[in-house]
RNA sequence: GCUCGAGUGGCGGAAUUGGUAGACGCGCUGGAUUCAAAAUCCAGUUCUUGCGGGAGUGCGGGUUCGAUUCCCGCCUCGAGUACCA
């Protein structure tokens, strides 16, 4: 009997549940392993067989760890929040629990029929009150803390408060918000509202007038890694930048640590460079421009303090504060209608307009503080607000950009580094003598930096600074479903929720739009005030809110006295193999490393990086079958006879569209193919009764046909014409009888007709197989086009495993006989291969192994125990299911994943003779297998006295002999 | 534009330190079995050829007895980023 992988998988998946199979305690003798895959976001689409690549690859590390006498850590949660639901809440007026409990539903389901060995009595779910009471006072951990920039960490407000309280604020270096000096005294004098305004300076989580990005079409505001080319992440509606009053996080603070900290985790370089880039470091000095008849001073950052001397203007952004009192009266009207246009312009307008330069003169002039000279003050939006001070010196012959904008305004031009010619375009390298610029001159560029800053310094017109990208994080979001700000409003002074009132929980609302006063959704809830206080904060929080911290709550998912007992972070420690995609380098794994270090300064946890190690699953693109429509047919000629269309078979397509455009230069091959397209299509113009030779055969239009009738890349032509209606009475055109699809690589989408989904591969071949499949496919990290085309071969390995057990009859029959020496070689081959393997990551090749095993033992007709448990063993982490059956049957006591992982023995695989390759010149010619024992000289002798080395020789003594014992030997004639 | 990654049969891919290029699987071809089909098994399958060979890992050079692997210069594709001073 065939193996019946429904019964056995469905009957194991019962087992492990009502066994706990997978729990893990906290407590154990053995070492850890804390191995998590990115938790998903259950969006009503489901999961398609890309997203549990990196589940599987996981769980076969989980296992195999497990294996190897670890106490093993692999839990799975929900990132339950976020827009996609309340967008359908928007709509419909179901509440966003409803819609989210339903997908999460469906997804439990699908991730269970997979077989993972996920310890599901840790299950989180962001959007459980349980779950977001840490959230909201891990927030609060944030609000209660500033940053040190002497001590280099996070410490509590209240012992800034205290150093206000006896010295004031002058000796504080602290992350925060420009604020006036003041003196203790200054400091007891002011009133409460004062004191809160300056101490939201400071803290990691303030309130401030802020320049966010405002989608309107979402109705919120968004962070930077939500933008994407000017557009929302989700959905893809406009952004315009917006002066807003926003809860932020001081992430900025901590853009030095942040880069630091990536030397020692072991991440991908290319997804370390992506948050190198993101955060962006910049060394350069900061530098003070005098503005001429007035008591203003334009303070700039450059990164090239070597070209002062060829400052010949300034810019200054739109947003300036300055701008006002910069403008003189003649220029009032240029400078506002310059300002307005600026302001109205999203995101994304002003970057498609990148090559479109445009400014104004303010009418302003400031001082070179080195030549005393006078240089204009412009204003140009190709000026960032948020970056440096939003103000540049600008350097037109050592910047493109300052280029081009002298270029077009006609602003002098001076060089200043030899080298280059300004009348072509600005010289931006890093390299040569420094020119027209008094005490620099002579010196090299590298030099003249050094020399300049140091001057700057000295003159006090400025000091050397470190600039940073990496901007305050964006917090408070004007939507319904996240978690509530834990803060509310007395007299205009915000107050954090007390700790004891946690949960802050979501308060129901009639509808999820705004106000009519255009307050955020949560400004509907009735009955929803502070007792002490007047309001509520109405926003919430965003989505990765609850994904910056949940690793923690894994480990201890229960405790309802704090987040997670030190006990439980300590034992587990950091995550030892996180696995997931590429999207969320800038956003949550920035945020959670951000959160990390803040534990770690409060002193909660005792670790300041989340994952020491960390790989990216490629992405499973979809592969999407076309049918190829022509272009015209009878159907005008004669339209009553036949209303249906005419396609082509892929194969044949070339040949006739070569015929179509150049029939002349056709080889009778293609001929033949297009005489043989036209009749069939004349065939068909007989049996619809058209007019002879009305259907132009032209094929165009590709059409995408759903992949689940589409088999090998033949169309099943019925289910097609029930699939789509309008084709039902479509003719097509075949090739050796079939009708063949073209192929595209493209996104899995709904779309494209192209979504594979996990359900029906299990249903169809099994979970085992699917697994194997998905790891078959290629390297992990690899991008890769998902095709069902090769999942038989791997069903094909599973059922030759299965029949070494049994006999001819499909009975079970396994030997207690001693395996010979060729069965432990074949056996341990595996064995070394499978391990090297899955430490290595390398998933695809192990399947091989395994397969090359299989495949070796049959023709061995190896059916003995000793071998065949330790197999079983082997495959157990890949396919759980036929693994834990077949060690039930051969009477293992337990499951199999409580076995041990056999041990390798080298012995085993000790050859005494090597076959070695004799290569001419480098071309490998013959083979001969010589003992190992052999010196390099006996090896020459033997190889050389060889029949075929004569014929290769053919007379002529060899120059040269090359032999590497146990590997080659080469000939050179 | 900049940064990173990748290019190997009809297809997915392998070759872990410079040492037999194409493992394993799909597909395809032929055969066995079968009344027939499915399933299974066996053999073949980089291209080319005059059947001796010859060529071959994106392209052009180089180092080496020997290069998919190392070096130099290009090309193509993918990902990220985009006025960051």
């Amino acid at each position: 009997m065939d193996y019946n992988f429904n019964e056995v998988e469905s009957k194991w998946r019962k087992e492990w549940a009502n066994n706990k199979t997978y729990k893990t305690s906290n407590e154990s003798d053995k070492p850890k392993c804390y191995v998590l895959d990115m938790f998903p976001y259950p969006s009503g689409a489901g999961l398609h067989v890309g997203h549990p690549l990196g589940y599987i690859a996981s769980d076969i590390y989980a296992r195999f760890k497990k294996l190897n006498g670890f106490n093993v850590l692999h839990p799975m949660g929900y990132d339950a929040f976020g827009l996609p639901a309340e967008q359908y809440a928007i709509q419909t007026g179901q509440h966003p629990k409803v819609t989210t409990d339903a997908n999460l539903t469906r997804y439990r389901d699908q991730l269970d029929k997979i077989g993972f060995s996920f310890d599901w009595d840790r299950e989180i779910k962001t959007c459980e009150p349980e779950y977001y009471k840490w959230t909201q006072w891990i927030f609060g951990q944030l609000f209660k803390s500033w940053y040190n920039n002497q001590s280099q960490k996070a410490e509590s407000i209240e012992n800034l408060t205290l150093i206000f309280e006896n010295e004031g604020n002058a000796t504080v270096d602290a992350a925060c918000e420009e604020t006036p000096v003041f003196t203790a005294a200054e400091w007891s004098k002011k009133n409460e509202k004062e004191q809160s305004d300056i101490l939201l300076n400071y803290r990691l989580a303030y309130l401030s007038d802020s320049m966010v990005n405002w989608c309107p079409a979402l109705g919120t505001v968004l962070a930077n890694d939500e933008v994407i080319n000017g557009l929302s992440e989700r959905g893809g509606h406009p952004v315009e930048r917006k002066l807003m009053l926003q809860w932020s996080l001081r992430i900025s603070a901590y853009a030095e640590r942040l880069l630091q900290g990536l030397e020692n985790i072991d991440w991908t370089d290319s997804l370390k460079e992506m948050q190198r880039n993101w955060i962006g470091k910049s060394t350069g000095a900061s530098l003070t421009f005098k503005v001429n008849n007035s008591n203003l001073d334009l303070e700039v950052f450059t990164t090239r303090p070597d070209t002062v001397y060829g400052v010949s203007f300034m810019v200054i952004a739109p947003e300036h504060e300055y701008v006002g009192q910069l403008t003189s009266a003649d220029k009032k009207d240029d400078v506002e209608a310059y300002v307005t246009t600026s302001k109205n312009k999203t995101e994304r307008e002003r970057m498609a307009d990148v090559k479109n330069v445009t400014g104004v003169f303010t009418g302003s002039y400031a001082v070179h503080p080195f030549t005393g000279k006078e240089i204009p003050v412009w204003i140009g939006d190709y000026v960032l607000a948020g970056y440096g001070t939003g103000a540049v010196m600008a350097v037109a012959a050592h910047d493109s950009r300052d280029y081009a904008f002298a270029k077009k305004f006609d602003l002098p031009i001076l060089p200043v580094i030899e080298g280059g010619n300004i009348e072509e375009e600005a010289f931006e390298a890093k390299t040569g003598k420094m020119i027209n610029s008094d005490f620099l001159d002579g010196l090299k560029v590298k030099q003249a930096m050094k020399t300049a800053i140091w001057k700057i310094e000295t003159e006090g017109l400025g000091k050397g600074k470190t600039n940073y990208r990496l901007r305050d994080a964006v917090f408070g979001r004007q939507r319904y479903w996240g978690e509530p700000i834990p803060m509310y409003f007395d007299k205009g002074i915000p107050k954090l929720v007390e700790e004891s009132e946690y949960p802050l929980t979501l308060p129901e609302v009639d509808e999820y739009l705004p106000t009519e006063a255009g307050d955020p959704p949560l400004g509907r809830a009735k009955d929803w005030k502070p007792e002490n206080g007047d309001n509520y904060e109405l926003s919430t929080m965003p989505g990765w809110a609850g994904s910056s911290w949940y690793y923690l709550r894994y480990m201890d998912p229960n405790n309802d006295g704090t987040f997670a007992s030190r006990e439980a972070t300590d034992y587990w420690n950091q995550v030892d193999l996180y696995i997931g995609g590429t999207e969320h380098a800038t956003g949550h794994l920035l945020y959670s490393r951000f959160w990390c270090k803040v534990l770690f300064d409060l002193g909660h946890i005792g670790f300041e990086e989340p994952f020491k190690k960390l790989i990216n699953q490629g992405m499973i693109l979809g592969t999407s079958a076309l049918a190829y429509r022509v272009a015209g047919y009878g159907q005008e000629v004669n339209k009553d006879s036949f209303s249906g269309d005419i396609f082509i078979s892929k194969n044949l397509i070339p040949a006739v569209k070569k015929h179509f455009v150049d029939p002349q230069n056709c080889t009778s091959e293609e001929r033949a193919i297009y005489r043989n397209v036209q009749e069939q299509i004349e065939s068909i113009e007989k049996q619809e009764n058209l007019v002879p030779g009305s259907t132009s055969i032209n094929p165009v239009s590709p059409i995408h046909v759903d992949v689940s009738i589409v088999t090998n890349n033949e169309l099943n032509i019925e289910k097609f014409k029930a699939w789509r209606p309008e084709f039902s009475n479509a003719q097509f055109v075949l090739e050796n009888g079939k009708y063949i699809c073209g192929e595209e690589v493209e996104k899995m989408s709904k779309r494209w007709f192209n979504v594979v989904n996990p359900d029906d591969i299990v249903k169809e071949h099994g979970a085992d197989v699917l697994r194997l499949y998905e790891m078959f496919l290629g390297p992990l990290e690899q991008a890769k086009p998902w095709s069902t085309k090769g999942i038989d071969g791997v069903s094909r390995f599973i059922r030759k495993f299965w029949n070494l057990f049994h006999d001819a009859e499909g009975v079970f029959s396994v030997s207690g006989d001693q395996p010979s020496k060729e069965e432990l070689k074949v056996l341990h081959t595996l064995i070394k291969k499978a391990q090297e393997d899955i430490e290595n990551f390398s998933f695809n090749t192990s399947v091989s192994a395994f397969m090359v095993c299989v495949n070796e033992l049959q023709k061995l007709k190896c059916n003995k125990k000793a071998v065949l448990k330790e197999l079983a063993i082997t495959l157990s982490p890949y396919a759980p299911f036929i693994a834990e059956e077949l060690w039930s049957k051969l009477g293992e006591s337990g499951s199999i994943t409580a076995a041990t992982f056999p041990a390798f023995n080298p012995s085993y695989l000790v050859e005494s003779v090597h076959k070695y390759p004799v290569s001419f010149n480098g071309k490998m010619r013959f083979m001969l297998e010589l003992p190992l024992d052999l010196d390099k000289a006996e090896i020459e002798t033997q190889v050389l006295a060889h029949e075929n080395s004569q014929k290769w020789l053919n007379g002529n003594a060899p120059k040269k002999v090359i032999v590497v014992p146990k590997k080659i030997v080469n000939i050179v004639v």
